[in-house]
DNA sequence: GTCTATATTATGATAGAC
DNA sequence: GTCTATCATAATATAGAC
């Protein structure tokens, strides 16, 4: 999918091996990109600030243009991160569920996917956040990340479709953004869930319990596959 | 729901009756509060700037600040619109479907959700803004609008309940979210999507390709309901 | 109601000491 | 690598002329 997190030349002046606390500023660099991804995934690329963004990480603001050298480039570097925790969550999995059947791999992907949803609420903040403008900004965020997992998404539907797994007819557009929304708006909204409804989605509890919703909307229960099939 | 738009104590010095070109001053003011709908909903509270409504309204920035007191005035007064064309929308709908059979009426208010959503991307661009992070204005979405709304939502999923037209034990909140996000999501997207996909939401095809889809996962198909009931 | 200043603060980015 | 200034600009809000 994406890559690593590299938007440096990095690795500069490794002197000596096995440095006393390691190197403090490797871990300044990742604390400010976590604090930048939250901040720009709520309030998006213009609201959030480089100052909020180095109180939150706990460091000095000079050294956000250190490590980065502009706000652009830290928005780019947090995109970039995600997608690698991203890629770290689901790049194994594939073959973990190769020995599964189609219908519980499929299953169980989704489960897994509204579990992540809702462990990194943040990630489909920013992706909404972005998606909303057209620009600089999402054209690289499409073409350097959004493309590949959308290929991911589609040789997966294709899967699916083969296995009788899907209701037919949905195009696999259509089918990719019900599935992103259905999945992780109660997450992306949970301030406003819990408000609303009492409900807190973060909870483990709630969370299984969306799984467990989705899977019955988007998957027919296993007898009725032929049934359903047949009546058309 | 909600009420009407009336964040001012308006009503003021009306002298001359049938003036000249009408009022010149509410029509700026309702040209003012659509561009800052539209520009809280893609740039958040903060990342909107009062200069840019002003521009976007073609309206001088002083009389942002005399129309409203301020910024945060005139995002009430944009969420106080929202909610009005969102019940101008809907609010004559339920006397329209009252003879319909459950199941048609229940299909017909998906339907129109999503042509609502597709035409009026902004208002779930600023929901989901506004429900990440939680703070006075979400506060006061809330209880002001929300609440209502959500209300609405639990009667009509009880009345759906009650001609078994939804798969059981999905929990209304969650319900809630999923449809909202699947119904959504992608025109909250649009220039993602349309990127991403090629498939431009806001065509006419899309939005009906959409609303088909939607209904395909959440309304199984009439003639098995009693099947699905039975066999479980 | 509409407009042109302008006061004041917050912002992204830079320079340079340590 | 880290920090403290500081600059230039953009932001919200105000004052007052027309």
């Amino acid at each position: 999918m994406g890559s690593g997190t590299r938007s440096r030349s990095s690795r500069r002046h490794r002197s000596h091996a096995a440095a006393p606390a390691a190197d403090r500023g490797s871990d300044t660099r990742a604390r400010i990109v976590a604090a930048a991804l939250h901040e720009f995934a709520e309030r998006g690329f213009d609201g959030a600030s480089t100052r909020e963004i180095s109180h939150r990480a706990g460091a000095n603001q000079g050294l956000i243009t250190y490590h980065f050298r502009s706000k652009e480039s830290l928005w780019k570097a947090a995109v970039d991160a995600m997608f690698a925790e991203l890629s770290a969550e689901f790049g194994s999995l594939a073959g973990e569920l190769a020995s599964a059947a189609p219908r519980e791999r499929l299953r169980e992907l989704l489960v897994r996917w509204v579990r992540f949803a809702a462990r990194h609420p943040e990630q489909m903040r920013l992706m909404i956040q972005e998606g909303k403008t057209d620009g600089p900004r999402l054209r690289w965020l499409v073409s350097r990340h959004l493309k590949g997992f959308y290929g991911l998404f589609e040789a997966l539907v294709a899967q699916a479709r083969a296995a009788d797994l899907l209701v037919v007819d949905v195009p696999t557009a259509h089918l990719y953004y019900i599935l992103i929304g259905a999945a992780s708006t109660i997450f992306t909204a949970a301030p406003e869930c819990k408000r609303l409804t009492g409900c807190d989605p973060s909870h483990p509890a709630a969370v299984d319990a969306h799984a467990e919703a989705l899977l019955a909307l988007v998957l027919p229960p296993q007898r009725q596959r032929a049934l359903r099939r047949r009546s058309r």
